[in-house]
DNA sequence: ATAGGGTTAG
């Protein structure tokens, strides 16, 4: 993780620390009664420490900085408080190197996750003639597991073997380690039989390496085995079964843990908490938190962000705030943290919880507050946290704040990584904003498939369809394995691009040369494919071909198809299909129903209409909304609560005649095809969509896009209607709707009409 | 100095 500027607090002063270019300045003079000396570097960290910049600084100039042995020292102090910039400009200053000097700078970049910076010193440091010590080899094969350097660590064992390296416990876990994260496992099998000491270590790391390839059996064969378990060989196997999905496996054990009286860790605690969230068990959860406080495990930050988790995602929110009440944004003053402890963070991450909390429960506004608080109050926002609420910010569909957590991120001056990058390109991409989402996409170093992904499935739903296709060939080209997820971004471009050759043609090259097994959504997006190409009979052909007619989704999609092409004869038959697998979904009939409706035959639709009622199918009412400065406003259609309500209508009323002019038509036939309620011209011209429209556009200045999200798939009249509004008004405008992207600008829609 | 908590795409 590369460091920027941050605020950091010592004795109860606010320092800005920037790190640029490798310069270190700060705001706030350290203590004057500060003398820098080697005795001092290790004393300062633990009671209030000035920023080490201004010790280097002072002990130039006063030449006590002169000896190999202070050197190292402050090196050292460097790596403790992150800088890791400054870190190498010391370190490029000292001449003579040994051993160690190498080892703390190699340390603190292996704990910074840049592995690249520790393997080119360690070959540095061989190539100057420095022999690694055991510090030295651990934290380049901490780096080899993390970047899944297999060629390397094994390199490096060989090289250990040759020179006669006495290996120790820890060392050979550390190698142990590498081999099961890189996956070789035939060579960490065969490394776990010859080692001469085992320790407990060893065995949790086999476990857990089984339990990431979701090997159940054999990692519990090995835990059962395993003769004198920790709390920790509790904890993996705990996760690991909740991570391979078998949670009522998972909870079975914990209450192992509890039967054999083993006392949970703070670990524990977060792994149980979030168990409890993922079954949905409020009742276990709050036990937990009730034995949280006896233990008085309250004080640890990551058992208190799990507590505000779990409140956050049973949408107790009250309680959540309860918990996050009691630690204070000033809790580092507290006393009880140490420069290098892990609590800074874990405050830090309790708040983000509570902001991303927030904004899963739709309280975009607290979030956004919470947010603005942590940056008000000068807290380092964990970086990880901010990813979580760049994602929840894609999905909520807010790009304000999703801008506002872009530009903190350049702020802090975070790299953007592949973390934070797929997650901005997935933001952007979803509030409407491609370029950005290129931007970013363009500027991130080493990308992976994840962030080739993002970028590919945000041109595939903003109807990019070519243009995904070509990001695709683009990323083969580059030796970049796709995944399960990269063919159904692909899938779905051809969809909606219409490009059924190349669709099937991708589809063989997933199973085929890739080995992909197509799940639901790669063949939900088949038959889409098929359908919305016309191919009625191939899809019919693929569904029973490919055993997919027990499937909702499937349906749905033949379903629109047969309405896109107007074909009441097989769309009846695929509506009695699709009632008999899900006779109380509304959008089953729905969707019958404006297919009826949109070849006339109003008596069938009305039919459709009844028999909803009679089986007490409810439809989701409509919801649009739309971001103004921090503020949501959420309007349902005829919507009269909003305060500029008068407004609104007046000048929607104008605009439906002034569009009308230029040949939109509120037609009657459409009203049978809405998505929301249908009942006359009045209801229909007063739909969510419209209402938001209208307001965006009263209140914002000519050239800024209109960004709506709707809950439901948009209706053809309010297509029309904004397809008209963008024209008259030279706007954009663009509409998020349940299922896809609608880009309108100069009286055309980027889905061209088909959704 | 080794293992375990939570980060990105659907």
């Amino acid at each position: 993780m590369g460091l920027g500027s941050c605020f950091r607090i010592y004795a109860n002063n606010v320092y800005l620390v920037s790190v640029t270019n490798y310069r270190i300045t700060t705001t706030t003079p350290f203590h004057p009664r500060c003398r820098p000396s080697c005795s001092l570097f290790h004393s300062t960290i633990s009671n209030g420490t000035p920023p080490p910049g201004t010790l280097h600084a002072l002990s130039v100039k006063n030449g006590s900085f002169q000896t190999l042995n202070s050197a190292n020292h402050l090196l050292s102090l460097y790596v403790k408080s992150y800088n890791m910039g400054h870190a190498q400009k010391l370190f490029d200053e000292i001449p003579h190197k040994n051993t160690h000097t190498w080892t703390i700078l190699i340390s603190g970049f292996a704990r910074a996750g840049s592995s690249e910076m520790v393997f080119n010193l360690f070959r540095g440091m061989q190539a100057k003639g420095a022999c690694p010590n055991q510090y030295t080899l651990s934290s380049v094969f901490k780096c080899c597991s993390f970047d899944n350097n297999l060629q390397l660590g094994k390199g490096v064992h060989a090289w250990m073997l040759r020179n006669g390296v006495d290996v120790d416990v820890v060392l050979g876990n550390s190698v142990l380690d590498v081999y099961l994260k890189c996956k070789a496992f035939q060579y960490a099998e065969r490394l776990f039989e010859l080692m001469d000491e085992k320790d407990v270590v060893s065995w949790n790391i086999m476990i857990g390496a089984y339990l990431r390839v979701g090997d159940v059996e054999k990692s519990l064969d090995m835990f059962r085995k395993l003769p004198c378990k920790d709390v920790v060989s509790w904890n993996t196997i705990v996760d690991g079964l909740m991570q391979c999905g078998c949670e009522r496996r998972a909870l079975e054990q914990l209450y192992s843990m509890v039967e054999y009286g083993i006392g949970f860790s703070a670990v524990t605690f977060s792994i149980a908490l979030i168990l409890a969230s993922s079954l949905s068990v409020v009742e276990l959860g709050r036990q937990l938190h009730g034995m949280v406080l006896k233990r008085g495990f309250d004080s640890d930050g990551f058992t208190r962000s799990s507590l505000v988790e779990m409140y956050c995602k049973c949408g107790r929110m009250d309680k959540a705030s309860i918990i996050l009440r009691d630690v204070p944004l000033d809790f580092r003053r507290k006393g009880d943290v140490g420069v290098t402890s892990k609590e800074p963070e874990a405050g830090i991450v309790s708040w983000g919880s509570m902001v991303s909390g927030y904004v899963w429960n739709g309280k975009y506004e607290d979030g956004i507050k919470a947010f603005r608080l942590m940056v008000r109050e000068l807290v380092v926002v964990d970086i990880r946290t901010v990813t979580t609420v760049i994602s929840a910010c894609a999905n909520a569909g807010i790009l304000d704040f999703g801008r506002h957590i872009h530009a903190y991120v350049q702020k802090i001056g975070h790299r953007i990584d592949a973390y934070v990058g797929s997650s901005l390109i997935d933001m952007y991409s979803k509030c409407g904003s491609l370029d950005d989402a290129w931007m970013i996409f363009r500027q991130v170093n080493k990308p992976n498939v994840i962030l080739w992904t993002s970028m590919i499935s945000g041109c595939s739903l903003q109807g990019q369809g070519r243009q995904a296709i070509s990001l695709f060939e683009e990323m083969l080209n580059q030796g970049i394995m796709p995944n399960e997820v990269t063919f159904l971004g692909v899938l779905n471009a051809c969809s909606h691009a219409g490009l059924l050759d190349e669709g099937c043609r991708y589809f063989r090259m997933m199973k085929d040369a890739y080995c992909i097994n197509p799940g639901v959504e790669h063949c939900t997006s088949m038959v889409d494919l098929y359908g919305r190409a016309g191919c009625l009979t191939e899809t019919k052909n693929f569904i029973f071909e490919n055993g997919l007619s027990h499937l909702t989704s499937v349906w749905k999609s033949f379903l629109s198809s047969c309405r896109l092409h107007k074909n009441v004869e097989i769309g009846k038959w695929v509506s009695d299909m699709l009632l008999q697998v899900a006779p109380s979904d509304p959008g089953a009939y729905v969707l019958l129903s404006n297919m009826c409706a949109s070849n006339h035959r109003w008596n069938e639709a009305a039919r459709v209409r009844s028999l909803m009622h009679q089986r007490g199918v409810k439809k989701q009412p409509g919801q649009s909304w739309i971001q103004l400065k921090d503020q949501i406003h959420t309007f349902v259609m005829g919507d009269r609560s909003h305060h500029q309500d008068k407004e609104i209508y007046s000048y929607l009323d104008t605009l439906i005649g002034r569009l009308k002019e230029i040949g939109y038509s509120l037609d009657a036939k459409l009203v049978m095809q809405d998505v929301e309620e249908e009942q006359g011209e009045l209801l229909i011209s007063h739909h969510s969509e419209k209402i938001a429209v209208v307001f965006g556009i009263i209140n914002t200045t000519n050239g800024i896009p209109i960004r709506i999200i709707k809950n439901l798939r948009i209706c053809t009249d309010c297509h029309n209607f904004i397809k008209y509004a963008s024209q008259l008004l030279d706007r954009e405008i663009i509409v998020r709707d349940i299922r896809r992207y609608h880009h309108f600008k100069h009286g055309s829609c980027s889905c061209e009409d088909y959704w």
